[in-house]
DNA sequence: CCTGCCCCATA
DNA sequence: GTATGGGGCAGGA
């Protein structure tokens, strides 16, 4: 044992305590999972627990003496029991056993901590915090500074001026601030909002219906749980005020259990955790002993002690793994191959083109069907490729075949983030292998651990390159355009190419997801290997690098292999439903298309948006306060539920209406209506609403996307997420970046070009009424959009016999809604609600638009008689937008389906057009020699960087390919207008 | 940590 | 009345 030293604190001293119990479970869950080398004992908590520990001292050694400890402790939990269960019994009942491979590891860490030569504390019947929470007390009050080294919520109700938190994982500090930005509340009231709360983790029961905001709310107008239980009758919204009620014992019982004790009768005294002489040897001895070869180097590089020189020392448990259990060797059943091995007769068979034979189409789809099954698929029958010589003969097989199925496994989902860990291939249903390029040990930890056994990236994938740009080679993927941003940072463009979700989308939208695993399901009645089940999930998680090559083989191999077998299976029914031409000159020539699209990105000015952002929050402050004092009280004003209370509960105003699930409504519609009627609280509501979305979804949200390699915003455009062939963007959804008001225009200003450059916007002009005007072949449309009028205007003039000239403009607002709810499908209770009209006199409006307009009612009524005969409506172009359900179900639901069907080709033309232009696009800049760059695509608008001097070049061009978009194949009855301008932001260019 | 709900941004 | 994606809140694993 070590000597005990005493040296009482004092001013100034700093005391770091460590909480052992709650970093063993971090470092567990947060960390992969590590075992001895020479007999699997679990090590990974230990290992995270002992190379934190390491940092922590030797950072505190670089940092001089403001945050060098003078007084050191390692805190542990003792025991399940303690005093809080006498308190209440279910207290923390519903924890579950520690995992079987963590729990000897409690153990371990106790014995790493007196190699460290650091004492670790521990008392029954009290939980660590407990004891933190004492101990930091006893030092504070002398006068010293105290660090808490701890990731539990539960230990911030000790900060304060001289406690702080560290999160040893994230290495955050976490003071008063942190805190109250965490809880709502400081410190001091921590406990209190803690037991209204609730806390599930710990069982501690709390106040139904109140979460952490809405406790901090009371108690910052309360003062404290006490004086809130008491006068609990003030409460306003029935539903909490009975709660709080009913449930004030438990809130109290639910505090004790919260509340730390801070006069624990420790048996070790403060003076004894002053930090010792440490024993490098003894650390050294322990460390080889658990085979931690970086952390052994790193000690004895920063003692000047000989390793080698050091014996291991033995560790105590030996009993992993348990009895009857499996080793650690890798299976070892399948013979090391060194060249590739025969083709089955059943692969050969099977490996034939599907569409490539003769025969009827028909007959190619059931050949492929059956083909795709014919051999069973089997992940433990691909080959893992770790030599140049097997690589190169699946690259001739590939070759020879003429068809290769393709994958890549990649550190992360943001292609434009990922890094290339391998590449799997397909050339037959069954015939697959794996190549393993970037894959690190698991004990990942241990930095410069050898590498397992793979071919050299570079090496491999120049000889990949050959094959993935050969002309000759089909290489099929699915959603290629990921792969294709993975391959294009390695300087391979891949072509010609299949993409199995596209070939689902363009023959299936619709009739459910094109995603791989549905499709495997669907079409090879197999489940394929999930992604958790090899990477792990939640906190276990890890990145593709890290799981095992033999396991990665496995699922990446079947990747290949399910890619192949459903080509197999869809690509014969493109020309058997004559989708093919929809395919090929709609979906695939897009993959490149918006591939470069994501990769350009584009620039935001970030200190615009911060600078918005505390605009926005500082505006929206000063209309909570406003909105608390009308209400009376104050309250979430963000939770529709609180503000439904207060708007109908108590307020009692008019128009209360429930949704499905009985909460009031307080959509902005309905708070319009009480604005319009003279209250004067649900217009700063809605004011406030405006202000926190624009905050939280724009100006917040939007810098944490910015690149850091490239400096800008890279969206990812999704081929097949909708039924109408739009695309949609996500993360961020450059899609729905606000226009309509004046504050929203001022997130747009931030969107920039670069110096030198403009951005261009050029968005058509009413396409979807024009779609319409074409496929209803209606005279009066027809003649305006030629005529270039004002289409609502006319449309109002038409119905109601006024001249357009000095038009009511409430009027052309009428027309202008029925014209958008044609688009959608028009009913008059949505019609109604719309403009807030009754409901009959949306009828008529109806009514007589169809008798100006019988075409339009035609279209409407043949599109659905046809969607209900066939299942699917088709656009100009011949896309098809499948509708399978829409004859059964209850009325309701049906109704819906008919409106989309009527939607559908108009959404889904337009749709078409825009995808034909930018498909056409990029030659066409380039035959003008315009250097202008397509970054993004809102539906009806395209935005393009061009440089300065060239954008009176660039313009001419972009309209005419946007405006010719449907020639050849459509000839539109009426024209297409575009609109383009430059600007330095979009704001302005839009 | 994930899910359903509500609300809201765009075309 | 169509098509999306996403944030905050609250509840339950």
């Amino acid at each position: 044992m070590p000597k005990t030293e005493n040296h009482p604190v004092k001013s100034g001293d700093h005391v770091f305590l460590v909480d052992g119990s709650s970093y063993i479970f971090r470092a567990y869950h947060a960390l992969p999972p590590l075992t001895r080398k020479s007999d699997g004992l679990p090590i990974g908590a230990v290992h995270g627990f002992c190379q934190m520990l390491w940092k922590l001292l030797r950072d505190a050694e670089e940092n001089g003496d403001a945050d060098k400890p003078t007084h050191l402790a390692v805190i542990f939990d003792y025991s399940a029991k303690t005093f809080r269960n006498e308190i209440y019994d279910q207290y923390k009942a519903h924890r579950p056993e520690p995992p079987e491979d963590l729990r000897p590891q409690f153990g371990l860490i106790r014995e790493a901590v007196k190699a460290f030569n650091v004492p670790g504390i521990e008392l029954e019947g009290y939980e660590a915090d407990d004891l933190i929470a004492t101990y930091a007390r006893q030092a504070a009050d002398k006068g010293a500074t105290v660090t808490i080294v701890a990731s539990d919520k539960d230990l911030m109700q000790v900060v304060g001026d001289h406690i702080e938190m560290m999160d040893p994982m994230k290495e955050r500090r976490i003071g008063p601030a942190e805190v109250e930005e965490k809880f709502g509340v400081g410190p001091e009231h921590v406990v209190d909002v803690q037991a209204l709360a609730g806390d599930s983790v710990d069982n501690i029961p709390g106040v139904p219906g109140i979460g952490v905001k809405t406790a901090a709310q009371l108690i910052l107008e309360y003062g404290d749980l006490e004086s809130l239980l008491q006068r609990a009758e003030e409460i306003k919204q029935p539903k909490r005020r009975q709660n709080l009620i009913e449930h004030a014992d438990n809130a109290r019982i639910s505090r004790r259990l919260a509340e730390l004790k801070s006069d624990v009768p420790v048996e070790t005294d403060l003076g004894e955790l002053s930090v010792r002489a440490p024993e490098p040897e003894r650390l050294i001895a322990f460390c080889k002993g658990m085979e931690f070869t970086t952390i052994t180097k790193r000690v004895a590089d920063a003692t000047g002690v000989d390793a080698a020189k050091v014996e291991p020392a033995e560790v105590p448990f030996k009993y992993w793994p348990p009895e009857g259990g499996e080793g650690g060797e890798p299976k070892a059943d399948r013979p090391a191959k060194t060249k590739v091995a025969e083709k089955t007769e059943d692969q050969r068979q099977a490996a034939v083109q599907p569409a490539g034979g003769p025969g009827s189409p028909s007959a190619a789809v059931e050949a492929g069907a059956a083909a795709a099954r014919c051999v069973p698929i089997d992940s433990s029958a691909y080959e893992m490729v770790t030599t140049l010589d097997v690589l190169d003969a699946w690259i001739a097989e590939a070759m020879t075949a003429g068809v290769v199925a393709v994958d890549t496994e990649t550190t992360s989902l943001d292609a434009m983030q990922a890094e290339l860990v391998g590449v799997s291939l397909a050339t037959g249903p069954g015939r697959a292998c794996y190549i393993p390029l970037g894959h690190r040990a698991s004990e990942g930890l241990d930095f410069g651990d050898d590498r397992p056994e793979q071919i050299e990236m570079s090496e491999a994938l120049k000889r990949l390159k050959v094959l993935l740009e050969n002309p000759g080679t089909l290489k099929i993927a699915q959603n290629l355009k990921y792969d294709w941003l993975i391959f294009i940072r390695h300087g391979i463009d891949v072509a010609p190419f299949d993409d199995t979700m596209l070939l689902s989308y363009a023959l299936d939208a619709g009739r459910g997801g094109n995603g791989m695993d549905e499709l495997s399901r669907r079409w090879l009645d197999h489940e394929p290997i999930k992604y958790a089940d090899v990477a792990g999930t939640g906190r276990n998680k890890v990145t593709f690098d890290l799981v095992p090559i033999d396991r990665a083989t496995e699922y990446a191999g079947e990747d290949a292999d399910v890619t192949y077998r459903i080509w197999q299976v869809l690509k014969p029914r493109l020309a058997a439903e004559h989708l093919a031409t929809v395919y090929e000159t709609l979906e695939r020539p897009m993959v490149p298309v918006l591939a470069r699209m994501e990769r350009r990105g584009i620039t935001i000015d970030r200190a615009m948006l911060s600078r918005l952002s505390g605009d926005f929050a500082q505006a929206a402050a000063a209309l909570e306060a406003e909105i608390h004092d009308l209400a009376g009280e104050s309250f979430n004003v963000g939770s529709p539920k609180q503000l439904g209370d207060i708007l109908f509960g108590k307020m009692g105003l008019p128009g209360a209406k429930k949704t499905k699930t009985g909460a009031w409504t307080t959509g902005a519609s309905v708070l319009e209506d009480l604005a319009a009627e003279g209250h004067e609280l649900p217009r700063k509501v809605l004011d406030w609403r405006q202000l926190s979305k624009l905050r939280s979804t724009y100006t917040d949200a939007l810098p944490g996307y910015v690149n850091p390699e490239t400096g800008r915003v890279h969206t990812s455009y999704a081929l097949a997420a909708t039924t109408t062939g739009r695309l949609s963007s996500s993360e961020p959804n450059l899609q729905n970046i606000p226009v309509r008001t004046e504050e929203g225009r001022r997130i747009r200003k931030a969107f920039v070009a670069e110096k030198g450059m403009k951005l261009v916007s050029a968005d058509y002009s009413q396409i979807e009424l024009r779609v319409l005007a074409h496929i209803a072949d209606t005279p009066q449309l027809k003649q305006a959009f030629d005529d270039g009028l004002d289409i609502h205007a006319m449309t109002a003039s038409e119905m109601f016999g006024v001249p357009v000239k000095g038009m009511d403009p409430m009027i052309r607002r009428r027309a202008k809604a029925i014209n958008f709810g044609i688009i959608y499908g028009i009913s008059a209770f949505g019609l109604a609600n719309q403009l807030s009209i009754p409901r009959q006199e949306a009828a008529d409006y109806i009514k007589r638009y169809f008798e100006r307009f019988p075409g339009i009612r035609d279209y409407m009524e043949d599109t659905k008689a046809f969607a209900r005969a066939h299942g699917y409506v088709t656009t100009i172009f011949g896309r098809r937008c499948n509708y399978p359900n829409i004859t059964k179900g209850h009325p309701s639901e049906r109704a819906f389906m008919e409106r989309a069907a009527i939607n559908a080709p108009i959404q889904g033309s337009a749709a078409d057009i825009i995808r034909r232009a930018m498909i056409r696009m990029e030659d066409e800049l380039r035959k003008a020699r315009v250097k202008a760059e397509m970054l993004l695509q809102v539906h009806d608008e395209l935005i393009f960087e061009v440089p300065e001097d060239t954008v009176d070049d660039a313009i001419p061009v972009i309209v005419r390919v946007m405006q010719e978009a449907p020639l050849p194949a459509v000839s539109l009855k009426v024209p297409l207008q575009v609109d383009a301008r430059a600007a330095d932001n979009w704001d302005e260019a839009h």
